[in-house]
DNA sequence: GACCTGCTGCGGGCTG
């Protein structure tokens, strides 16, 4: 500990030793030495709880005060993902900062202006902010950005694997290259991130341009003992005597799960409404207290705070059916188990809740993975058939067991963000030549995969007359159109990703949360909302208000949702699970049946022998072994032919229409190599917040370069007619 | 066939 120890600042020590630390963590102590002793961008890769803000912040601190910078602005910056997160590592900083005299400003859309406008003032200590309100900084601001951050020695940047190469994270690192430019010199940089598969993108992502010598601190594995069970239930088989497989799951949820803290993935918001609904019925039935409650987005934060609170709260055993809403995040202190009904889309996710669990010293991390599939009749497909929701979890657990997660996807082109940094630096520069935006944006930030020509593309797509968000003056200079203007000026514009229209729910002039504006609903329908049950009394429409009262019975709202993206090795892994023999020790009977069943039809349809599988004269399966981006991909390619196209994991159902050519035929001729119009097939190219402003021709090429790849083609359908 | 995240400036009314 000592030499660590001996390197931060007098205040800095005096705090440690009044938490009655005995030692410094491991992390910690390596962080320490690193940023005392170089100048390097670094990565802290630990579990949530795992220390990683004290390990950048206790030497960084140290630094301000022991050597800080000539010139005003504030001393360190923080970058945080969630309010929620800003405001308790505010809480936790200050606590250091105290005994070192440092302010700490946290900053976002619900912090007093008082606040806002006294630390810009005077800009010092360490100033803890959103992705939106430092853009609104850059936006509003634009020409003091240099004053407010003339003296920052560095930037920090939470969570850092939650922004990886999302429209947000492009946004942030668009923003710490324009805060380099505008101070004239770079800040180290230094990301607190989970731990990944893979770290060297997160490397990349951090420097773009010296990825290689980004020094990265992990925490060593240390981890729990890992308890798991999956249970196959069956739904549709339910009679007067038999419980469906929701009432059946629900009654092994309450019986296992009651009297601790839990948390249970239901893994879509309609799915988190009916299980908490069913469970708050079996609490009443038994006249036992309340303990299960709903928890996700469209919720009132009124509620999310309450169950939050509860979760912390060691006196009152609460279990959270959630959504993702409680896998990243604030510290909700340990809970016993964490189930997940349903497969998960993504290993990442699945690491990342399992580690809400088992963090008590010896204590175990349980997973209980429900998985549900359809009771088979003669009728039913190929997809029941095979299984592929629990194969897909088998699959997900296996490659959990072997360490491996999903790796971040390689950088698309991101135009619709980069339609709004276009804007953003028009705005903060009052105007910009073509020339400088370009070089900010695709030369020293992000947008390194846009050439010159797409550029000139986008800013033409943009300056059209009818589009007007930018124009040109006479000297040549960008400027704001009028719709461009319009839409800088309002709040709405700092956050670069999509959210859709919503109604708000009230009662008495509360407001219990939101649900999407396509859910068909007349004064006297029955709704489940909140764990409760309502009925609707008043819709007005203008002001996307619902007025209801509390009802009986109802039935739970439809909340809509993107299809999810499974990576290639995760289908890989479950055609390895249909085509192997081993059984797994940790399922039950039921699933261990379920499996038997999947794989005795796999080899009925003989995909071992042959990818492509014909069901009578018009239809055939095939076996693609590939995941969404590349199945997605031949689906369309071969719905530009004219056939009709289902899709599943690893799986697509294809149906001759009128005068297609026989398939064989049409996969040799992609086989070839592919020259086809991908998007005859009729694909939604607006996506994302600004695609609305872009031409077609670039929609197409945003597309392919983040969601489709019809280049792999000829090798996909090369492999398919191979076995 | 899914989930999540964020937001300024101004003016009006009230309190001390």
């Amino acid at each position: 500990m000592s030499s660590a120890f001996d390197k931060l600042a007098r205040p800095v020590q005096k705090w440690i030793r009044q938490q009655g630390w005995r030692e410094l963590r491991d992390i910690q102590a390596r962080s320490i030495r690193t940023i005392c002793e170089t100048n390097a961008d670094l990565i802290v890769a630990a579990s949530t709880a795992g220390g990683k803000t004290e390990a950048a912040f206790l030497p960084l601190i140290s630094q301000v005060l022991d050597e800080p910078f000539d010139g005003i602005g504030f001393d360190l910056l923080y970058i945080g993902p969630l309010k929620a997160l800003i405001t308790d590592q505010a809480m936790r900083l200050e606590g250091i900062c105290q005994e070192a005299e440092l302010p700490v400003i946290p900053w976002h859309g619900d912090v007093s202006q008082s606040i806002k406008t006294r630390a810009l003032k005077s800009p010092k200590g360490i100033l803890l902010i959103t992705p939106e309100s430092l853009e609104a900084l850059f936006i509003r601001r634009g020409l003091e950005i240099a004053r407010v951050f003339g003296a920052t020695q560095a930037v920090v940047i939470d969570e850092l694997h939650t922004v990886l190469d999302s429209e947000r994270g492009v946004q942030l690192c668009s923003l710490l290259t324009r805060l380099e430019l505008a101070i004239k010199r770079p800040i180290r940089r230094i990301g607190l991130s989970a731990t990944l598969g893979d770290m060297d993108l997160a490397k990349a992502y951090l420097r773009p341009d010296a990825a290689s010598s980004v020094q990265l601190i992990e925490a060593d594995g240390g981890e729990a003992e890992l308890r798991l069970q999956l249970r196959g239930y069956v739904s549709g088989d339910e009679d007067e005597n038999s419980p469906s497989a929701t009432d059946a799951i629900a009654a092994h949820l309450f019986k296992h799960l009651r009297g601790s803290d839990n948390l249970v993935f239901a893994g879509a918001r309609q799915r988190v409404e009916i299980y908490a609904d069913r469970l708050r019925e079996l609490c009443e039935r038994e006249h036992l207290p309340q303990e299960f409650y709903p928890h996700h987005a469209s919720l009132s934060r009124e509620h999310r705070d309450f169950v939050e609170r509860r979760l912390k709260d060691v006196a009152k055993p609460t279990t959270a059916v959630c959504t993702s809403t409680l896998e990243l995040g604030i510290d909700i202190g340990d809970v016993t188990c964490v189930a997940q009904i349903g497969a998960p889309f993504n290993v990442a996710a699945l690491r990342q809740r399992l580690g809400r669990s088992g963090r008590r010293e010896g204590q175990p991390a349980i997973l209980r993975q429900y998985a549900v599939e359809a009771k088979l009749t003669s009728e039913s497909s190929f997809v029941d058939r095979l299984r592929l929701g629990l194969i897909r979890s088998i699959a997900m657990i296996d490659l959990l067991l072997e360490g491996w997660c999903e790796p971040p996807k390689p950088e698309a082109l991101h135009l619709s963000t980069l339609v709004h940094q276009i804007l953003s630096v028009i705005a903060q520069r009052g105007g910009a030549s073509a020339n400088v935006i370009y070089n900010v944006l695709c030369r020293e930030g992000p947008f390194r995969q846009v050439t010159t020509e797409v550029f000139a593309n986008v800013l033409r797509a943009i300056g059209h007359p009818e589009t007007d968000l930018i124009e040109q003056s006479g000297s040549g200079l960008l400027l704001l159109g009028k719709t461009g203007e319009r839409l800088v000026e309002h709040y709405s514009f700092y956050a670069v990703f999509q959210t859709p229209e919503e109604f708000r729910l009230v009662v008495d002039g509360r407001d219990l949360g939101t649900l999407p504006v396509d859910n068909v609903l007349a004064p006297g329908m029955l709704l489940i909302f909140s764990g409760r049950r309502w009925v609707v009394q008043e819709i007005h429409d203008l002001e996307k208000v619902i007025v209801v009262k509390p009802a009986k019975a109802g039935v739970p709202p439809v909340f809509g949702g993107d299809p999810g993206d499974i990576h290639d090795k995760v289908i890989e892994q479950m055609f390895a699970v249909l085509e192997g023999d081993f059984k797994p020790v940790y399922m039950d009977a039921v699933a261990h049946t379920m499996l038997e069943e999947a794989r005795a039809h796999y080899d009925q349809l003989e995909f071992q022998a042959n990818n492509i599988r014909s069901l009578g004269e018009h239809t055939w399966i095939i076996a693609t072994r590939f995941g969404t981006v590349k199945t997605s991909t031949l689906a369309l390619a071969l719905r530009s032919e004219g056939f009709l196209v289902e899709q599943h994991d690893g799986f697509l159902v294809v149906e001759a229409g009128d005068e297609t050519p026989d398939l064989r035929m049409v996969l040799a001729r992609l086989s070839a190599g592919y020259t086809g119009d991908i998007f005859a097939g009729a694909e939604n190219l607006i996506t994302e917040k600004f695609h609305v402003y872009l031409s077609r021709p670039l929609l197409e090429l945003d597309a392919v370069s983040s969601r489709l790849v019809p280049g792999l083609l000829p090798g996909m359908t090369s492999r398919i007619l191979q076995v």
